[in-house]
DNA sequence: CCGACGATAGTT
DNA sequence: ACTATCGTCGGT
Protein backbone atom coordinates (compact mmCIF):
# COMPACT_ATOMS: atom_id res chain seq x y z
CA UNK A 1 0.00 0.00 0.00
CA UNK A 2 2.74 2.77 1.18
CA UNK A 3 4.92 1.01 -0.83
CA UNK A 4 3.15 1.50 -3.90
CA UNK A 5 2.59 5.25 -3.46
CA UNK A 6 6.21 5.95 -2.05
CA UNK A 7 7.37 3.92 -5.16
CA UNK A 8 5.06 6.92 -7.47
CA UNK A 9 6.59 9.43 -4.99
CA UNK A 10 10.04 8.95 -5.29
CA UNK A 11 9.66 10.01 -8.88
CA UNK A 12 9.13 13.27 -8.27
CA UNK A 13 12.44 13.26 -5.99
CA UNK A 14 14.59 16.42 -7.36
CA UNK A 15 17.87 14.94 -8.93
CA UNK A 16 21.14 14.68 -6.80
CA UNK A 17 22.90 17.05 -9.14
CA UNK A 18 20.13 19.62 -7.78
CA UNK A 19 22.46 20.01 -4.80
CA UNK A 20 25.99 20.24 -7.14
CA UNK A 21 26.00 24.17 -8.11
CA UNK A 22 26.67 27.11 -5.78
CA UNK A 23 24.70 27.18 -2.39
CA UNK A 24 22.78 30.71 -3.03
CA UNK A 25 21.41 28.95 -6.08
CA UNK A 26 20.28 26.05 -4.31
CA UNK A 27 18.96 28.11 -1.20
CA UNK A 28 16.50 29.76 -3.72
CA UNK A 29 15.78 26.95 -5.69
CA UNK A 30 14.79 24.86 -2.80
CA UNK A 31 12.19 27.03 -1.75
CA UNK A 32 8.31 25.58 -2.47
CA UNK A 33 9.97 21.93 -2.92
CA UNK A 34 8.61 19.54 -0.07
CA UNK A 35 10.39 17.31 2.30
CA UNK A 36 8.81 13.78 2.35
CA UNK A 37 9.40 11.88 5.85
CA UNK A 38 8.38 8.01 5.34
CA UNK A 39 7.04 8.04 9.23
CA UNK A 40 6.45 4.30 10.29
CA UNK A 41 4.40 4.17 6.91
CA UNK A 42 2.59 7.93 7.15
CA UNK A 43 3.85 10.32 4.65
CA UNK A 44 4.84 13.19 6.34
CA UNK A 45 5.03 16.70 4.01
CA UNK A 46 6.68 19.90 4.47
CA UNK A 47 7.00 22.74 1.78
CA UNK A 48 10.47 24.78 2.44
CA UNK A 49 9.66 28.44 2.64
CA UNK A 50 12.91 29.67 4.00
CA UNK A 51 16.78 28.46 3.97
CA UNK A 52 19.85 30.01 4.21
CA UNK A 53 22.64 29.62 1.87
CA UNK A 54 26.63 28.85 4.37
CA UNK A 55 29.88 29.07 2.57
CA UNK A 56 32.95 27.47 3.80
CA UNK A 57 34.93 30.21 4.00
CA UNK A 58 32.31 32.83 6.55
CA UNK A 59 33.14 31.74 9.95
CA UNK A 60 29.82 31.72 10.69
CA UNK A 61 29.44 28.39 9.07
CA UNK A 62 30.30 25.10 10.72
CA UNK A 63 32.62 24.13 8.03
CA UNK A 64 34.66 26.67 8.58
CA UNK A 65 35.95 25.06 11.76
CA UNK A 66 37.21 22.59 9.97
CA UNK A 67 37.04 18.94 8.94
CA UNK A 68 36.10 16.79 11.40
CA UNK A 69 33.85 13.20 11.55
CA UNK A 70 31.08 15.24 12.96
CA UNK A 71 31.06 17.70 10.12
CA UNK A 72 32.01 15.29 7.60
CA UNK A 73 29.05 15.58 6.13
CA UNK A 74 29.88 19.34 4.73
CA UNK A 75 32.80 17.82 3.02
CA UNK A 76 30.73 14.94 0.99
CA UNK A 77 29.05 15.44 -2.68
CA UNK A 78 26.82 17.45 -3.15
CA UNK A 79 23.18 16.64 -1.80
CA UNK A 80 24.57 14.85 1.30
CA UNK A 81 22.79 15.31 4.41
CA UNK A 82 24.35 17.29 7.15
CA UNK A 83 22.34 17.44 10.39
CA UNK A 84 24.00 18.76 13.79
CA UNK A 85 22.25 19.55 17.41
CA UNK A 86 22.39 22.31 19.25
CA UNK A 87 19.85 24.71 21.61
CA UNK A 88 17.82 21.30 22.29
CA UNK A 89 17.01 20.89 18.79
CA UNK A 90 18.28 19.49 15.73
CA UNK A 91 18.49 20.84 12.53
CA UNK A 92 18.85 19.81 8.55
CA UNK A 93 21.84 20.87 5.62
CA UNK A 94 22.38 19.67 2.63
CA UNK A 95 25.95 19.73 1.09
CA UNK A 96 26.26 21.59 -2.04
CA UNK A 97 28.96 22.17 -4.84
CA UNK A 98 32.34 23.26 -3.16
CA UNK A 99 33.99 21.28 -0.03
CA UNK A 100 31.97 22.81 3.07
CA UNK A 101 29.15 24.73 1.32
CA UNK A 102 25.76 23.73 2.18
CA UNK A 103 22.09 24.95 2.85
CA UNK A 104 20.44 25.19 6.49
CA UNK A 105 16.51 24.31 5.91
CA UNK A 106 15.62 26.99 8.54
CA UNK A 107 11.72 26.63 7.97
CA UNK A 108 8.46 25.16 6.60
CA UNK A 109 4.86 25.38 6.19
CA UNK A 110 2.96 21.47 6.59
CA UNK A 111 2.19 20.86 3.08
CA UNK A 112 -1.06 18.48 2.13
CA UNK A 113 -1.37 17.03 -1.40
CA UNK A 114 -2.58 13.25 -2.56
CA UNK A 115 0.48 11.83 -1.04
CA UNK A 116 0.57 12.77 2.58
CA UNK A 117 -0.84 10.67 5.31
CA UNK A 118 -4.59 11.38 6.10
CA UNK A 119 -3.42 11.32 9.69
CA UNK A 120 0.00 13.23 8.81
CA UNK A 121 -0.80 16.28 10.84
CA UNK A 122 -2.12 14.68 13.99
CA UNK A 123 1.81 12.67 13.76
CA UNK A 124 3.05 15.68 13.14
CA UNK A 125 1.68 17.59 16.31
CA UNK A 126 2.69 14.94 18.15
CA UNK A 127 6.22 14.68 17.34
CA UNK A 128 6.35 18.88 17.96
CA UNK A 129 4.38 19.02 21.38
CA UNK A 130 4.21 22.64 22.68
CA UNK A 131 6.75 22.98 25.20
CA UNK A 132 4.95 23.16 28.21
CA UNK A 133 2.91 19.62 27.11
CA UNK A 134 -0.49 21.20 26.79
CA UNK A 135 -2.28 21.32 23.93
CA UNK A 136 -1.24 21.44 20.21
CA UNK A 137 0.99 23.63 17.75
CA UNK A 138 -1.07 25.40 15.74
CA UNK A 139 -0.52 23.42 12.30
CA UNK A 140 0.80 26.86 10.69
CA UNK A 141 3.31 27.34 12.87
CA UNK A 142 4.48 23.47 13.21
CA UNK A 143 7.69 24.10 11.57
CA UNK A 144 8.77 27.55 11.45
CA UNK A 145 12.24 26.89 12.90
CA UNK A 146 14.98 24.78 12.00
CA UNK A 147 14.59 22.58 14.97
CA UNK A 148 10.72 22.83 14.61
CA UNK A 149 11.09 21.19 11.17
CA UNK A 150 12.69 18.52 12.06
CA UNK A 151 11.04 18.31 15.62
CA UNK A 152 7.72 17.94 13.33
CA UNK A 153 9.46 15.49 11.01
CA UNK A 154 11.04 12.76 13.35
CA UNK A 155 14.62 13.90 11.60
CA UNK A 156 17.39 13.11 13.97
CA UNK A 157 21.53 13.50 13.80
CA UNK A 158 21.79 9.42 14.73
CA UNK A 159 18.95 8.62 11.87
CA UNK A 160 19.92 11.16 9.26
CA UNK A 161 23.32 12.85 9.40
CA UNK A 162 26.43 12.10 6.83
CA UNK A 163 23.67 9.95 5.17
CA UNK A 164 21.91 10.09 1.20
CA UNK A 165 18.42 11.06 0.55
CA UNK A 166 16.68 7.59 0.30
CA UNK A 167 12.99 6.51 -0.35
CA UNK A 168 12.34 7.36 3.02
CA UNK A 169 13.57 10.66 3.28
CA UNK A 170 13.20 12.69 0.05
CA UNK A 171 12.90 16.17 -1.45
CA UNK A 172 9.94 16.80 -3.81
CA UNK A 173 9.36 19.30 -6.54
CA UNK A 174 6.00 20.13 -6.60
CA UNK A 175 5.46 22.31 -9.26
CA UNK A 176 5.21 25.05 -7.49
CA UNK A 177 7.42 28.20 -7.57
CA UNK A 178 7.62 30.82 -5.39
CA UNK A 179 6.02 34.39 -6.77
CA UNK A 180 8.49 36.26 -5.16
CA UNK A 181 11.77 35.57 -2.97
CA UNK A 182 13.00 37.87 -0.32
CA UNK A 183 16.84 37.44 -0.20
CA UNK A 184 17.73 39.33 2.71
CA UNK A 185 21.35 39.92 3.85
CA UNK A 186 21.62 39.51 7.12
CA UNK A 187 24.54 41.24 9.54
CA UNK A 188 24.72 39.87 12.72
CA UNK A 189 25.38 35.93 13.52
CA UNK A 190 27.63 36.82 16.15
CA UNK A 191 31.30 34.62 15.60
CA UNK A 192 33.34 35.98 18.24
CA UNK A 193 33.18 39.73 17.63
CA UNK A 194 32.63 39.63 14.60
CA UNK A 195 29.84 39.72 11.96
CA UNK A 196 29.10 37.78 9.13
CA UNK A 197 26.78 38.13 5.77
CA UNK A 198 24.39 35.48 5.19
CA UNK A 199 22.07 34.80 2.77
CA UNK A 200 18.80 34.08 4.18
CA UNK A 201 16.09 33.25 0.92
CA UNK A 202 12.18 33.61 1.93
CA UNK A 203 9.40 32.85 -0.36
CA UNK A 204 7.47 35.96 0.38
CA UNK A 205 3.81 34.70 0.49
CA UNK A 206 4.76 32.56 3.59
CA UNK A 207 7.00 35.28 5.46
CA UNK A 208 4.99 35.02 8.00
CA UNK A 209 5.33 31.45 8.68
CA UNK A 210 9.08 31.94 8.56
CA UNK A 211 11.89 32.58 11.50
CA UNK A 212 11.85 36.21 12.81
CA UNK A 213 14.55 37.86 11.79
CA UNK A 214 16.55 38.46 15.11
CA UNK A 215 20.05 39.83 13.91
CA UNK A 216 19.72 43.40 12.87
CA UNK A 217 20.52 44.48 9.50
CA UNK A 218 23.17 47.92 9.91
C1' DC B 1 34.70 15.76 35.11
C1' DC B 2 33.03 20.35 34.47
C1' DG B 3 31.80 24.75 32.53
C1' DA B 4 30.93 27.45 28.46
C1' DC B 5 28.69 27.87 24.40
C1' DG B 6 25.50 27.61 20.45
C1' DA B 7 23.29 28.60 12.56
C1' DT B 8 17.02 28.46 18.79
C1' DA B 9 12.22 29.27 20.45
C1' DG B 10 9.07 31.13 23.44
C1' DT B 11 7.86 34.12 27.12
C1' DT B 12 8.11 38.62 29.94
C1' DA C 1 15.59 41.19 27.51
C1' DC C 2 15.68 36.71 29.47
C1' DT C 3 16.11 31.68 29.59
C1' DA C 4 15.11 26.47 29.03
C1' DT C 5 17.70 22.97 27.29
C1' DC C 6 21.41 19.42 25.91
C1' DG C 7 25.18 17.77 22.81
C1' DT C 8 29.84 19.11 21.79
C1' DC C 9 34.18 20.87 22.80
C1' DG C 10 38.06 22.33 25.42
C1' DG C 11 40.30 22.78 29.74
C1' DT C 12 41.49 20.76 34.22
Amino acid sequence: MIEVILNTLIKTQIPTDFFARDCSEVAKALLGKVIRVNYRMTILSVQIIETEAYYVNEKASHASLGYTKKRRALFMPPGTIYMYYSRAGDSLNVSCLGDGNAVLIKSGIVYQDRYSGHDAIAIMQQLNPPRNGIGHREVKKLCSGQTLLCRSLGLTVPAWDARQFNKNFFISDVDYVPDKISCTPRLGIPCGRDEHLLLRFVDHSHYQYATPSRWKIK
